[in-house]
DNA sequence: GTGAAAGCGCTAACAT
DNA sequence: ATGTTAGCGCTTTCAC
């Protein structure tokens, strides 16, 4: 910055105030001060300039996997949202652990960016209250979350219930849940607030409302995230003489392992087995046949989690922030 | 961090060499800074740091797209093999476009990570080729590019020519290309060195060895990226009479909407029309029938590159580095 | 309309 | 084994 000064015979507090657009340059100055930055290919150090004017204009989000396509389709609309609003966004993976996400999370928070966002999966409760971050940190996901963060979370056990209430009121009787924990047993720790917990739940509740009796032995825990692992389960209960009629995936991702499994089996979807997911992947479309899902409006949820953080990197500090994105269903050839 | 100091009665710089293990501090100073750190919630600013020290152990990589399943499976990959490296990977978007590259670039490349890797589609060679960078630079992708960069590309042609020799070989004689675009026509500016070219001339080099006659006709260019893209294309296709009896889709995105294409027009794959894509995404193995794919090994693509990138921060400048990685052919039930 | 001085938080280099 | 000094590159503040 001080070659550029130099070159056009100003200070360098000028080039700056060139550089930042600000007024009160003379048009003369302004033009010597860009042909010497052109010259010397000169550009700004973000970093400094971070350091002093405490802003990189660019926010954090922190996903479990990019290898998802939920959290690739989120990323990818963020990225988006956010560039409407003149802000860079980068992705980072934690890898679905506790470890990988306080790892990542401390990394992201240590000063880089204006913001964080972080879809949590493996951190517990007293671990995110642990949390004290200088910027904004804004929370996505399933867990329940200190009353002092902002959250967006999305109405899991409703959007399973209609999934399921679909299924049974298309005449399903057995209706398997892939991923599904049965509530309070769990092998592990019971989970109510996991994610497959919460989708879970909708699966009861669909049966209480039409009076069919659920089956626990339906609720296939071998399926949890991976299409190769939901495969495998549905391989083997088949296997087991376990009956079902149509299966709800907690996840589009572990549906489409349900459909290869029953397709490998020799089963015809929908007219042996109706398939439902969760999340409505692009992809979902393209399946054979195409997959009923539970719709979950990333546009919502980016919208509103985006307003919600630039209002907080503006100085906002009002009342922390909890919404619950909607859910539709989507009926395709799966569960037609 | 002075505040550190003073609580723990000691000097800033040994708070820094305390939190950056650094030898020849005592124990007992050691534990007292420790102490004071844990007291005041202190952590380091790395903004600060990087501006002093050139340092974040960050690389960022610059995908066209977070929403495609073989850039996330790439981002996936990167992220990993940093990590064994003990370094940190963000991931931003470009859109794909020119524009969005040369933005991306220029934000990555402003001094807040310590080396950056870019997928390019869209530069130029004139522009790829006027990029000057502080830190290290390292280019994904199939164009040409400039001799000072170091370069990983894939051997795309070879890849192709793999897949459509295997549905000759079959006993396809009428290959359609999903996505391909006919070299030296195409509408617009002919593009030999685009993806999409380097693929298709596989097609043309597979046709040679065996001497099928290739039609032209059979380049469905419509289908460029999408499967949504690729599904009308197909259906197109089919409206309009084109005859043909195997289809080597350019990617395996555009796989999966070629075979939704084919059931929604009830035909059987691979009995009718036998398919094979290109990338051999994960989610390929769950297609219905499962996807016979060119294999492009990932592993190969992120381990090459890292270690490249990794001796150039180290400060290694010696020759440009040009790698091709391998490529290899999974038949499965779309072509077997 | 422009510039001088100060300092953001940290660490390299050099004392002691 | 610990401390002092200086400065990374920028922008805020205030003076002119």
């Amino acid at each position: 910055m001080s070659d550029v000064a130099r070159l056009a015979g100003v200070s360098t507090m000028t080039v700056s105030n060139v550089l930042n657009d600000r007024p009160r340059v003379g048009d003369e100055t302004r033009s010597r001060v860009l042909t010497a930055v052109d010259e010397l290919g000169y550009e700004v150090n973000l970093t400094a300039r971070r350091l002093r004017a405490g802003r990189v204009d660019t926010v954090a989000l922190i996903v479990p996997s990019f290898d998802h396509a939920y959290f690739a389709e989120l990323a990818a609309g963020f990225a988006t949202e956010f560039a409407r609003h003149g802000r860079h966004l980068v992705v980072t993976q934690s890898g679905a652990s506790r470890e990988g996400e306080l790892s990542a999370l401390s990394q992201a928070r240590l000063g880089l960016y204006d913001g964080v966002i972080l879809s949590a999966v493996g951190l517990a409760y007293e671990e995110v209250d642990a949390l004290r971050s200088a910027q904004p940190l804004l929370l996505l996901g399933e867990q329940p979350v200190p009353p002092r963060f902002d959250h967006v979370c999305i109405a899991n056990s409703e959007g399973a219930r209609l999934a399921v209430r679909h299924l049974l009121d298309r005449g399903a009787r057995r209706v398997a849940v892939a991923g599904g924990v049965a509530v309070g047993r769990g092998d592990g720790a019971p989970e109510p607030d996991s994610m497959a917990g919460l989708r879970t739940q909708g699966w009861y509740s669909a049966h209480e409302e039409t009076g069919v009796v659920p089956d626990e032995r339906l609720l296939l825990g071998g399926a949890r995230y991976a299409a190769a692992d939901a495969r495998r389960a549905v391989a083997g209960a088949l296997a087991d003489g376990l009956v079902f009629d149509a299966v709800f995936a907690i996840t589009d991702e572990i549906a489409h392992g349900v459909l290869a499994a029953l397709h490998d089996a020799g089963l015809r979807v929908p007219q042996d087995v109706a398939v439902v997911g969760f999340d409505d992947l692009r992809m979902s479309e393209f399946a054979t046949p195409a997959l009923s899902s539970v719709n979950v409006s990333r546009d919502w949820i980016v919208r509103h989690a985006v307003s919600v953080i630039e209002r907080r990197i503006s100085g906002d500090d009002g009342e922390p922030v909890r919404l619950t994105a909607p859910v539709g269903l989507v009926v395709r050839g799966s569960s037609a």
